[in-house]
DNA sequence: ATGAAAGCGCTAACAA
DNA sequence: TTGTTAGCGCTTTCAT
């Protein structure tokens, strides 16, 4: 039998809001009865139900995060963070993953599952902006990651352009000449890997080594067998890059595999750069050069926003302003860096 | 403003109870009215509250998963699928890691944030037998991993005991005769790593080849970078193993690297097994041999515990019956596997 | 087949 | 300082 407010009202003697009051640390309340209060909560070991209270306030202190895969280090690390920054705002997180598929970010955009959560931070990867006008939910949500949407919902990434860009600028200035994109995904201008391929591009033409679209190399998703499988298919093709900046971390270490398989060797054959700079990339016979987006940032950033969006629409509530101006704060950048290791120590 | 079943009702010229009946899919509504009630729903955009609801029904099909460390992917790959195995009996997840903190644990166990929850599966770390003892809360808690508490909390691992000796039997197999265990916490006989470690002894002593304790190193964690600190620390010491049986494979990865730039090669030189079959063990330089625990169904043996015990709960509360027995199932142990790779690769 | 009304446990006006 | 009471939005007997 659960007890309530009630039971221990009635055996402090008291009334039922007396107990709030020294629940909820309420001050004018004088020492004698916070006592005798106590004692009956600690006897009955009361412990508040939060779901009412969640239902009174009309908030329940919960946020969700959907990111593609939990497998993957990147979200991984990336939800830690994310968990962390809510805790400071005393939000908790409910976890989801989508695994990259597009009806799953649908469903979860349409609060489908969110069962109780008072916003939402979606890393999209196949999701499309006719799916998010569509969205009816009213939840705050926050995007994450590469994908762009003309919509005024907040975003945070890194510039994926700029980024993509400085890590080919590395490869250049150390000499390389046919420098590879592993992980293109051609399907339509707005996919995933779109930003990091035109960055690619973009640097290549800068210094006048375009012409090269046989070096945009597929592959079928963005793991570790995927980096590999385009690896060798790419190096089956006849093709022979110097160095390969792949769409991230996972696709480089199964690249790397592929090119110790083959007897290339890392750097001095072949030069690699990821993206990402998940754990295992500092680890490993070849350390691996990447681009480390500032992960603890980004986490702080969608939390910060969605918690402004939060406040935003509970203002709106009491006001009843139902058609104040959106007034969405625009798509932030988070800081990146280059961090050169192994895979690409020295010139050719 | 929010728009609630009443309103629904209002617009609809019917009572709440109907709007409820077929919002609910309840059976007997007549097409007609069923279809008048949606029209109105589709126009006011009415979306049930769900907090509403868990007060009414009494619980909320959310349980907590609490971990380490999202960053360790044994841990991250795991959440993954509790929160699939969650899925099938309409629970959600809300993930939070403690950091392998006792502090942590300990609030976490009590339930200090989450009372929304149902229920509650945790892996602790440094949780000692008596926090738990002291608990209060009364929600149900599945325990996962290697700790072991002689309480009445089901309880769900792989047997340690037998896994580390089937790697550390291989190795044996292999020729090899002067096995490190990498990883050892000597600090209590209750401490993580101990049931490993335990396996790790019986088995040379089996095999005649104990009195090692000089092998067996520890670290000051179980991360990349505490393998490779406690495997350098133990080469430098002048110790040298021909083979490392490691906490997990996260310290392998990081003994590895020292041992490469050590010239030391593996397997030749050393051979290496770890624990946890987390996916970059499948690649780098050399791919890393590995007992493989069965993840899912830890997950599922995880959730579907849980759910027992919360139907158990469930039924009480309405009986009334407090006093009922207990009734916990034992602990149950997951299947696991060894994996061999080229860590391992060949006699000596 | 549909409606009326009680109540889940809590907070917050308002009263005393 | 403490008590009374309404009501958050929903489900659920019990009527009709």
């Amino acid at each position: 039998m659960r007890v309530s407010l009630k039971d221990v009202a009635q055996l402090a003697g008291v009334s039922i809001k007396t107990v709030s009051n020294v629940v909820n640390h309420y001050e004018h309340v004088t020492p004698a009865m916070r006592e005798r209060v106590q004692r009956a909560i600690d006897e009955l070991g009361y412990r508040p139900n939060l779901t009412a209270r969640n239902l009174r306030k009309g908030r329940t202190g919960i946020i969700a995060l959907a990111v593609p895969e939990l497998g993957n280090p990147y979200f991984a690390e990336l939800a830690g963070e994310v968990i962390d920054a809510a805790a400071e705002h005393e939000l908790t997180v409910l976890l989801d993953h989508t695994r990259g598929e597009r009806e799953r970010e649908v469903l979860v955009s349409q609060g489908f599952r969110a069962r109780v959560i008072d916003g939402l931070i979606l890393s999209p990867l196949e999701l499309e902006p006719e799916d998010l006008s569509a969205r009816t939910d009213d939840v705050p949500l926050v995007l994450l990651g590469e994908r762009e949407y003309a919509l005024p919902y907040p975003h945070i990434a890194i510039d994926n352009v700029a980024a993509a860009r400085s890590a080919v600028r590395h490869l250049i200035r150390l000499g390389r000449t046919r420098i590879a994109f592993l992980g293109a995904r051609t399907d339509s201008p707005n996919r995933p890997a779109q930003l990091r391929l035109q960055g690619w591009r973009e640097e290549l033409k800068a210094a006048g080594l375009e012409g090269g679209e046989r070096l945009a190399a597929p592959t079928g998703g963005w793991d570790r067998g995927d980096g590999a499988e385009g690896m060798a298919r790419l190096l089956d093709s006849g093709v022979r890059p110097d160095a390969v900046f792949a769409y991230n971390d996972l696709v480089a270490v199964g690249a790397m595999r592929v090119l110790h398989e083959r007897g290339l060797r890392v750097p001095w054959d072949v030069a690699v750069v990821g993206f990402d700079d998940v754990p295992e990339s500092r680890y490993g016979a070849v350390t691996l050069t990447t681009i480390s987006p500032d992960k603890k940032a980004i986490a702080r950033l969608a939390v910060s926003s969605l918690v402004s969006s939060l406040e935003r629409a509970a203002a709106q509530r009491v006001n009843g302003n139902g058609d104040a101006p959106p007034e969405q704060q625009p798509s932030v950048f988070a800081p990146f860096r280059l961090l050169e290791r192994e895979s690409t120590l020295g010139r050719r």
